[in-house]
DNA sequence: ATACGATTTTGATTTATGTCAAAAATCGGG
DNA sequence: CCCGATTTTTGACATAAATCAAAATCGTAT
């Protein structure tokens, strides 16, 4: 079980909360496609992915589709802002690979938060990983050019320019897809 | 004691927590243009800005002074990923007014997680709260246009625009200075 | 294997923003 | 209060990327 051994390098294992997460995350397999949280709601879960790769986006006042962000497997996802302070998220995450996803509802976390005390520093942890993350992108769309962030995303990211679609890598890098093909197409 | 303020406001006040607090936080004043912290260094503190204005910034391939992110009064502030994961950091920080600041190093953190498990909960809001932030800079570089990132940096952050020189801004926007001159002309 | 719709590429043109240079305004120390 | 240094503005031009349009390619269901 791919969560278990995610938490696993997060913190010393411990039976007792491996058996709590297996009853408080519930296994759902899904079909590419699917829309998994949508756009308006309050998120009642967070997710990791298992298997698959999923995207999390949002429509612009344009009201274009722009990605926000990929979770390919054996990552934690989630609207946070949306889950944390229980408001309305202006994201939707979809999948576009069949995948098989575990879900753990907030109840189900704060239970797990109240039993086992540790589990706040995953959510530490996992909100920092996210942070990283983010930071990382902040630069490179603050002054690196399309071309260069989309080799910095081929460095860190690259198995998802095999596995998603031209326009939504293009979004994601803030650029048209036009401009993508055109990077593609030069190198 | 604008520390108290902050930490009272994340979780239910404890007068034991706070005595720690001031223990393991010690007060100290600087005068503008300090740098605080530099660049290649393993973040040792996080600040917490009772007072003043500071910016991280980072120099990017070309050698150009980029501004990462503003921290006015009422803010912690710290080189994240250097002080938690102990690594050098690309980014350093300067003072752009006298200011006041509360800082705690990472054994001073340690002694307070271990006395106050509480703490996590703290830590765990405070990196939410930078998530969150860091979020919404994404949306705004990733497709908003010059204009449209200055208005909503002036909706986010107005005060900052009176403070913080006009190179500093820009480079925080993404653009050059002419641009974010050109910008303000037109309105 | 074929055909249709979706995705990607290519081309021509426009636009936003960068670059380089110099003038104007503002700031801070003596 | 004044002067040199720094910051901001303005101008002319260059360039990256957007837009609009159409052609080519790919994927999938029949």
């Amino acid at each position: 079980m791919k969560l278990e051994e995610t938490v696993s390098a997060l913190i010393s294992p411990n039976e007792a909360l491996f058996e709590a997460l297996r009853r408080e995350f519930s296994a759902v397999s899904l079909p590419r496609n699917e829309l998994v949280f949508s756009v308006g709601n309050v998120a009642r879960h967070i997710f990791y992915i298992e298997k698959g790769l999923a995207r999390m986006f949002y429509y612009n006042e344009a009201g274009k589709d722009i990605t926000y962000e990929f979770f390919p497997e054996n990552n934690f996802m989630a609207p946070s802002e949306s889950f944390l302070e229980q408001k309305p998220s202006p994201y939707s995450i979809e999948l576009l690979e069949d995948s098989e996803l575990r879900l753990v509802s907030l109840d189900g976390l704060n239970r797990l938060l109240e039993e086992f005390p540790v589990v706040e520093k995953i959510k530490s942890h996992i909100l920092a990983h996210f942070l990283y993350q983010a930071n990382r992108r902040i630069v490179a769309l603050q002054f690196q050019n399309a071309p260069q962030r989309y080799e910095t995303l081929e460095q860190t990211k690259g198995n998802i320019l095999q596995r998603a679609p031209l326009g939504h890598i293009a979004s994601y890098l803030g650029i048209t897809q036009e401009t993508l093909s055109r990077i593609r197409g030069r190198k």
